[in-house]
DNA sequence: CCGTAATCTCACCCTTGTAG
DNA sequence: CTACAAGGGTGAGATTACGG
């Protein structure tokens, strides 16, 4: 029934082996049975050694110690002869001073291990993470929630690219952690280069086109607050000056280009949104037609629109909802607004 | 101050156990 | 056998510590 992880399990069985042959010049083949085998266990032995010892190995990804107690503890009570071994993909020193401790043998794909048997004593910590791996962790940063919310402060603010990681951060609204990864594979992908030694943005309308492709997956349902039954009248009334609240998708739109009558509200907010509820009567209702997100950058507000999102967001919006009145909007919002900011 | 790496936290999802 | 709850693993992101 696992046979996704069992043939994730096999690959690492496969690479361990291969390493510690490598690191310990020691040859581990597949064994027979010696007991029934519980959950994801395989069966190992040391022929080249005169003890012969046999291990049952559990294949496991292991993050923390107490991953290894519970190894440790699936494996007791084996006859003599026959000892438990963890085979992991990658066991860093602290684990593996840990596995020491616990007289729990283990293997891993980068060549590390430790095994004390009769016969046998290996202990090899150190070996570096294989580089695969590296790259499994760094590849798909882009188009993260974080990498989502960094991209869209980068082409709202172009100048944004040069600024320090703790600046990106900050508008961006991530943590300083997240950013590295993000801006690196920006640069991998050809969108990022240094430029008189300024870091720039190129490549802008691609960038662009791919933000508001990804936007209603990645970024957009991790905003959704709630939707809510207002009166139209009062929801036009409404006046989000001093409220920490603007409009997107219709509303912006209708405003920015004069098109369209706007059935649908769309408003991002900061914080809670209980002040604007009660002021237009808002209900919940999920076929409701306003709908409230959280905002998620933290840009400076364009003097002529403050109670606007950024046009941007205001395509990417329009462009999500597949509305044909939306499009043509949208298509007219391109020509005049963002076309211009996005050439190269 | 700045970027990076290690560590911590939390939400989601898959497994597994259990009751009907 | 099915449905559903509980528990644990996992990955994304936040925080923190550190060295330049």
């Amino acid at each position: 029934m696992n046979s996704r992880i069992e043939l994730r399990g096999q690959g690492t069985l496969t690479e361990a082996l291969g390493a510690v042959a490598r690191t310990a010049a020691l040859k581990l083949r597949h064994a027979v049975k010696t007991r029934t085998p519980g959950h994801g266990e395989v069966f190992l032995e040391a022929d080249a050694l005169a003890t012969k010892p046999q291990f049952v190995a559990v294949i496991k990804t292991v993050r923390n110690f107490a991953t290894i107690g519970m190894v440790k503890e699936q494996l007791n009570g084996l006859p003599p002869g026959v000892y438990p071994l963890l085979v992991a993909p990658y066991m860093t020193r602290a684990l593996a001073e840990r596995c020491r401790d616990l007289h729990l043998p283990f293997i891993d794909t980068a060549g590390n291990a430790f095994i004390q048997v009769p016969g046998l004593t290996i202990y090899i910590t150190g070996e570096p993470q294989p580089a695969r791996r590296k790259n499994d962790l760094e590849r798909r940063r882009a188009y993260t929630e974080v990498g989502m919310k960094v991209i869209f402060a980068l082409l709202c603010d172009q100048k944004l690219a040069d600024a320090t990681y703790r600046e990106i951060g900050r508008v961006a609204q991530v943590a300083l952690g997240t950013v590295g990864p993000v801006i690196k594979e920006l640069a991998n992908r050809g969108h990022l280069v240094q430029r008189g030694g300024i870091a720039t943005l190129i490549n802008t309308r691609e960038l662009m086109e791919a933000w508001v492709a990804r936007y209603p997956e990645a970024l957009r349902p991790k905003l959704f607050q709630d939707r809510y039954q207002a009166d139209v009248d009062r929801l036009q009334a409404l006046d989000l000056h001093g409220r920490q609240a603007v409009w997107g998708a219709e509303v912006a739109a209708q405003r920015l280009t004069g098109y369209l009558k706007p059935e649908q509200f769309t408003l991002y907010v900061r914080g809670d949104a209980k002040s604007l509820l009660t002021k237009a009567r808002m209900r919940l209702d999920q076929n409701g037609n306003t709908e409230i997100l959280q905002a998620f950058w933290n840009l400076p507000e364009d003097p002529t629109h403050p109670d606007l999102v950024p046009p941007l967001l205001v395509y990417a919006d329009l462009m999500a909802t597949g509305d044909g009145r939306n499009l043509e909007t949208a298509r007219l919002l391109h020509e005049q607004l963002l076309e211009p900011l996005y050439r190269s």
